[in-house]
DNA sequence: TTCCAGGGGTAGA
DNA sequence: TCTACCCATGGA
């Protein structure tokens, strides 16, 4: 496929409290594809195939009080075309979460000022909810190089874009063997559960897509119910899609909630105690405290001497 | 070789 | 609801 030429400019309206870096970069969507994101300009990038079956790759980066997406394709862009790429960036940039009852809550708790001050706590998210619960099922029982690399090879299944691909969909997966699955991503056991998924979509016995609307409990008993996605998993998709009373009690919690607490011995029971204070919001505030303590984690390691 | 990672399913109590 | 055991993959 030939390199694609830039068609168009869009732009997002930012909403009040947004820092674009802040969010691109607060939590590991950025590093799988069909997400890329350059630190040094700070621009976030995407493969991407609308509704009429066009690939398109999109740039995002911020200016003042806007974001700018600058669309790559092999031809101009429909009305309806430009209108997709800019409703589906909006969705992957949470644009439409409020976040100033979070902030206000955080005030009232110490050692959380940074949040508010630093307009945290909006998430890059995936333009679906199949492509954030197939990649919320790669980070399950794994490190996070081998969740990068499962997702790697996994966009070599989608569709052909420039010289990438884009997020395969559900008729990409569903006709494969397990094993051809496994072998092809090297997701080992995961494979019959994503096969399990794809398949049930393309029966239309499962309409995920209609999930982003569910009130929270729903959401979460609807997830439960996939095979390979438990409590950890169920809780991701919740925040995913902006519900936060869920705590995604995972080795990355246990390790930064241990880390900031000062204390060896935590419990599941101690982490649930201590978020309850956050109510509705507990799970984002986890959230909050693990990019803290990921952070404290760089600048030890920064200070720390060449060799030791 | 063994352990473990942004866990989950199943059986059995 | 809780526990024990098993599940695949690859790096340390």
């Amino acid at each position: 496929m030939t390199p694609f030429a830039q068609q168009h400019t869009l732009r997002l309206a930012a909403p009040p409290a947004f820092d674009f870096v802040a969010t691109v970069t607060g939590h590991g969507w950025l590093e799988l594809p069909p997400y890329q994101y350059d630190a040094a300009t700070q621009t976030l990038q995407r493969r991407q195939r609308l509704a009429d079956g066009t690939p398109v790759r999109v740039h995002l980066r911020a200016t003042p009080r806007q974001i700018e997406l600058a669309v790559y394709a092999a031809a101009p862009l429909s009305a309806a075309g430009r209108a997709e790429v800019r409703q589906t960036m909006h969705r992957c940039l949470a644009l439409d979460w409020s976040l100033t009852d979070f902030y206000a809550l955080l005030a009232h708790h110490p050692g959380y000022d940074w949040v508010a001050a630093g307009h945290h706590g909006r998430l890059l998210v995936g333009p679906t909810v199949w492509e954030d619960l197939v990649k919320t099922l790669l980070t399950t029982n794994t490190t996070w190089g081998q969740t990068i690399a499962m997702c790697r090879r996994l966009c070599a299944l989608g569709d052909p874009c420039e010289d990438g691909h884009t997020f395969p969909r559900p008729p990409h997966i569903a006709p494969l063997s397990a094993a051809a699955l496994a072998a092809q991503t090297g997701m080992g056991y995961r494979a019959d559960y994503l096969l399990a998924l794809a398949q049930r979509i393309e029966q239309g016995d499962l309409d995920v897509e209609a999930w982003a609307t569910l009130p929270a409990d729903a959401l979460y008993a609807a997830v439960r119910g996939l095979k390979g996605f438990g409590d950890y998993a169920a809780g991701t998709m919740l925040r995913l899609l902006g519900h936060f009373d869920r705590l995604p009690l995972d080795t990355v919690a246990r390790a930064a909630y241990q880390r900031l607490s000062g204390r060896a011995d935590v419990t599941d029971a101690d982490l649930r105690a201590y978020y309850e204070r956050f109510g509705a919001w507990r799970g984002l505030a986890l959230w909050m405290d693990c990019i803290r303590s990921e952070a404290m984690q760089d600048s030890m390691q920064a200070a720390r001497p060449a060799g030791t």
